[in-house]
DNA sequence: CTGAAAGCGCTAACAG
DNA sequence: CTGTTAGCGCTTTCAG
């Protein structure tokens, strides 16, 4: 026998006023006698009454609510980023949902059709899948709902973005390589990875820049992914690179993964980092600082990507007419202990 | 200029049925005339027409939604509870809330009330404060909400608990230590942590039965934590510990971190792990896989956890009358290179 | 099989 | 300052 939830009339009738007064009191945005607003209250935390979600829904139509869209968890990156906007959205009245889209296409478009069901005010989504980008899916819907794309491929298309320059990092990562003297630098990059994709470009015109030579076998190429098999992967390309002839003095790696992966292989060999191998991460995950040793690493800055995409997502909500744009951070080397000088 | 949504009415009228027949159409739980049905869909598709989610909560009061609560995502181990709660509850069509309290009281409260007013279906939450369930917050709302405690104080309390039979891991891992020889054994333990107190308690028992010499300072307290700060921390009292009388041959770790600060602690004193001293961590984390050497665990099944808290939080929810009950997850020692032989 | 009509619980004019 | 009332958009009897 459950006692049914009170409503504003109980809770009118008990108090002796009217709906109205109790709406008043509950929402204090009208002028009530001071007598009777206590007594309604009263009333109230007595019955513990709470207002219904769906009534006052179904007027304001708003639910201070936001959907995130995260392609995995399990990759230490996604989490501090998640946190970040978790934090930054709680202290404004917004609750997340969260929504891990094991990096499936497929998937990333049921969430953004379930959040947009559930009527969520906004939705970030973190490294959104570039197909469903190309197509134009996110286009179209961010006409209907805030929307804000993080670290995504963005050329051309209407929406707003929050963008990590990766060129800065990558580029300081590789003129601090070459101020150690060395030329012989190798890249380790996911295959389908835009990021990736990015940094071959930047590392491909810096070689280039500097004459350096430029070895296709120095472009390591693995499975994209940001995991323990990420670590296997690199391990064994990087072991049968150093074998070969030329074998690089330095490696940039696309994420803090593959650097682990690389260093793994520079110990099968006997050797170390830094003495054999100068070797920078990207990501500047705490993996850089578990790493032995520790891993100098491009830091992509992650609780200012979470505020920022918070921030602008507001930005958003609040003034839907908004123009889609770009928003860009920064990204720089932190040093630890896995480069040095190149040894004659 | 933005063209307001169309409700029901208007695809009624557009179809020229009863939003009587567009709502049966839509809920498809009454017989409607194949003919009328493939009008009314076509008006519903060409209007891109979608429910309202208040006016249909408001008679269903069902939201399909779940609030899940922990104490932070920067600790490699919530991380992995959340995606397997996350993978479980989606497949049975509901989102997820996430709250992260960081490990506060207060706002672990104040989460719970923010739930229950977006009228969540269930609550899981992880490893919530000790207080929050002696003052009978807990118990209370667990009375109006559905309602999972993870990992928690549990004693004499009437809620739905999963917890992790710490016992059996603890165990293992210390006869196995005690099987390669070590009888100066130390606990390497959080301060304030339930898990660390249960530990300690089982190491105690433990080392009175085996009658080994139970020795004070080999109880090395350091603040509860689960990151970065906790290796420092780690790190200094093993060191200072290892620089005292009788230092241990091997060191027992409430988690992860732990152990590697106290793995650094070692290499600090130029020796290494395990050959100078062997060490166990617990949760079984990531972490243990990409220290080095990689790290003997004690593993938490994490995955299990969150799987088993959600299957037991559905059927609380379809059947509300469920008496409260406890579900023990397994702990065991995942072997790995950080243990060796005492040396005489 | 289909339509009319009565709400669900709340807010927001409007009238006092 | 307070009460009356008309919906918000949908589901669900109850009659046909």
């Amino acid at each position: 026998m459950k006692k049914k939830k009170p409503t504003i009339k109980d809770i009118a009738r008990e108090a002796g006023v009217s709906t109205s007064t109790v709406s008043r009191v509950i929402n204090n945005n009208y002028p009530v006698h001071d007598a009777t607003r206590r007594k309604v209250e009263e009333v109230i935390s007595k019955r513990r009454f709470q207002p219904n979600y769906f009534a006052r829904g179904m007027i304001s139509n708003k639910t201070r609510t936001v959907g995130v869209l995260v392609p995995s968890l399990i990759n230490v990156f996604f989490p501090v980023v998640v946190t970040s906007i978790e934090n930054y959205l709680k202290s404004h009245g917004f609750t997340l949902f969260l929504c891990d889209t094991e990096a499936s296409e497929k998937e990333e478009r049921a969430y953004i059709h379930r959040l947009i069901e559930k009527n969520v005010e906004g939705i970030i989504c973190l490294d959104p899948s570039t197909p469903n980008i190309l197509s134009g899916f996110y286009e179209k819907m961010s006409g209907e709902t805030p929307l804000v794309l993080v670290n995504a491929y963005n050329e051309g298309v209407k929406c707003n973005f929050v963008l990590n320059n990766q060129k800065r990092g990558t580029m300081e990562a590789l003129e601090y390589l070459a101020g150690l003297g060395h030329t012989n630098i190798a890249l380790l990059r996911g295959s389908k990875s835009y990021s990736s994709a990015l940094k071959e470009e930047y590392y491909l015109s810096f070689m280039g820049k500097k004459s350096f030579p430029i070895r296709e076998e120095n472009i390591i190429t693995i499975p994209s992914g940001n995991d323990l098999e990420t670590v296997q992967h690199s391990m064994k390309k990087v072991h049968e690179r150093l074998l070969e002839p030329h074998p690089p003095t330095a490696i940039l790696a696309c994420n803090d993964w593959m650097a682990v992966g690389a260093r793994n292989a520079v110990k099968k060999l006997h050797k170390t980092v830094p003495c054999h191998l100068s070797l920078i991460g990207f990501d500047n995950t705490i993996i850089a600082e578990l790493c032995e040793p520790k891993l100098s690493s491009v830091t992509l800055n992650m609780e200012d990507l979470g505020r920022v995409a918070s921030e602008l997502l507001l930005e958003i909500i609040e003034k839907p007419s908004f123009v889609p744009q770009r928003r860009y951070l920064p990204t720089s080397l932190v040093h630890r202990e896995s480069c040095a000088p190149l040894k004659e």
